[in-house]
RNA sequence: GCCCCCAUCGUCCAGCGGCCUAGGACGCCUGCCUUUCACGCAGGUAACACGGGUUCGAAUCCCGUUGGGGGUGCCA
């Protein structure tokens, strides 16, 4: 039989990184299986149903090359056959109507001394349909659902823990439980592989599997959830997990792709950073893990470093053009004042330097800029500059020579090596951190001699009126 | 509160009863390379939550404790 595995997000906004990792793990064992993957998007919920948020899902997933068979499918398009469903179940004595609302249900607990929770009080009612009127299941009063779960083994519930749920809103919309059970059934699902947060709907939906008499279920697979520092799942309010952001970033999908198939699950050879399709070879659904998952940006920064080093320079130089500008950065300087012929130059440079590629216009922004700050603060200016041997004398030898050397880097280089030389002092340093403004970065002179002498020269004179 | 899940270095993963004086990766530290910073290379740091069993033998199996997390909606 040909394994059927559904990515089936609920349409909240942009894509969130626990999103894209259990899309990821449904599409690993899809590949790994040869099977087939199905897109559902579950927008039961009316406020749900927005275009732009469909984009938000399929785009993102396209990019990060994770492909899909069949769908979108929506599951508002497909609510007749719910709403079917739900008649079914009010006939076959499965489910009834209820006319309370949570606090009315809450306040009859409270009153009867019970627990929080609704306690099946319009279960014998008889009431019939009406505009205020949900429709809830009858869970069953005794007797234990066990779902087999590939990666936790067999879990239990009882049913007297389940109190009779909503299927239907009193809207008339069935709620996603009932949408689950009816589309994994009609679309042939064979495993449903999603968070650890849904695990405990998954014997409601099981129950209903069983009244609308769907016959064998699929296998059911929970993966760990991915959490924050705090070890709380990854939440939309709290944390940075729009994977687009990340991508905007300067992350590179095949990095990212990477790194989420690295949470909860491991190669056994220890082989880590690997292209996906030995990914896909290696991937074993009971292999992967039961505990929760940080996600580690600085793993993914380590990860994406490496991917981005692989890079031939011309595809990095591509790459890179978004980013070139330093737009929305720090550091950023008008389009013209760029040079592509000079990045070029120093791409290779830069290259193995960085780990996003946001970070390219902190290596490159003194070539284009006009002026460059000197952050007195930092620990590599004080080494440098404040505790460094005779500055103010390397900086004043500088700015008497540069303002006649012949401006080509080899020349320049030998200046500054010269005044080294004659003062007994370390003189590249300082004339680093005078002409790019710090003391970390690209090898100096090739860029330095694309400069106009003149800018050189102020730079000089700014950084000595600070020492 | 109730239900469910989980528990190996700070973090991610390996380990599926003997190969474990617990392995790899990130991070951090040291050294080498280097007229900067990186890259690269060589080292180092650091963990089986606790207590009981089972067994000739347990990180691995069982029970309990503790700790963490998830759920508890007319969201999904």
């Amino acid at each position: 039989m040909t394994t059927r595995v559904r990515f089936a997000p609920a349409p909240t906004g942009f894509l969130h990184v626990g999103s894209a990792r259990s899309a990821l793990f449904n599409w690993l064992y899809a590949q790994s299986t040869n099977g087939e993957m199905i897109l559902r998007i579950e927008d039961t919920d009316a406020a749900l149903r927005k275009p732009e948020f469909i984009d938000a899902i399929v785009k993102p997933l396209q990019t990060l090359g994770i492909t899909w068979d069949e769908g979108p499918y929506y599951q508002s398009q497909r609510q007749q056959f719910h709403v079917e469903a739900v008649e079914q179940l009010v006939e076959s004595g499965h489910a009834y109507f209820c006319n309370l609302t949570r606090e009315q249900a809450d306040e009859l607990a409270a009153e009867a001394g019970l627990p929080a929770g609704y306690h099946g009080w319009s279960r014998d009612k008889g009431l019939a349909d009406s505009a205020e009127c949900v429709v809830r299941f009858k869970t069953p009063d005794e007797g234990e659902i066990v779902i087999h779960d590939v990666i936790r083994g067999d879990v239990t519930f009882s049913c007297a823990d389940l109190e009779d749920f909503v299927i239907r809103r009193s809207d008339g919309s069935p709620t996603f439980l009932v949408a689950n059970a009816v589309d994994d059934a009609d679309m042939n699902i064979t495993h449903v592989i999603r968070g650890e947060d849904l695990l405990n709907t998954t014997p409601k939906v099981m129950l209903l599997w069983d009244a609308l008499d769907f016959g064998e279920p699929p296998t059911y697979a929970h993966l760990p959830l991915l959490v924050n520092e705090k070890r709380k799942k990854l939440s939309k309010r709290r944390d940075d997990v729009s994977l687009m952001d990340f991508l905007a970033q300067g992350y590179l999908p095949e990095a990212m792709i990477n790194h989420l198939a690295l949470l909860g699950w491991g190669p056994p050879d220890d082989v880590e950073i690997r292209p996906i399709a030995e990914i896909i070879e290696l991937f074993k659904l009971e292999n992967v893990n039961k505990g929760s998952a940080f996600f580690d940006v600085t793993k993914l920064n380590h990860i994406n470093g490496e991917y981005i080093r692989a890079l031939p320079v011309e595809d990095f130089i591509d790459m890179a053009e978004p980013f070139v500008y330093g737009i929305d950065t720090e550091i950023s300087w008008d389009k013209d004042n760029y040079d592509a012929a000079v990045f070029a130059m120093v791409a290779a440079d830069v290259q193995q330097r960085v780990d996003t590629l946001a970070e390219i216009p902190r290596f490159i922004g003194w070539i284009f800029t006009k002026d460059v700050e000197f952050d007195v603060e930092s620990k590599g200016f004080k080494k440098a500059i404040i505790k460094g041997k005779m500055v103010p004398e390397i900086l004043d030898a500088m700015a008497e020579r540069f303002a006649t050397v012949e401006w080509n880097a080899e020349a320049m280089n030998a200046a500054v090596s010269a005044i080294g030389d004659e003062l007994g002092a370390r003189s590249q340093v300082p004339a680093r951190v005078a002409i790019t403004g710090t003391n970390a970065g690209i090898p100096l002179w090739d860029a330095a001699a694309t400069i106009d002498r003149q800018i050189v020269l102020d730079r000089i004179a700014a950084l000595r009126s600070l020492v």
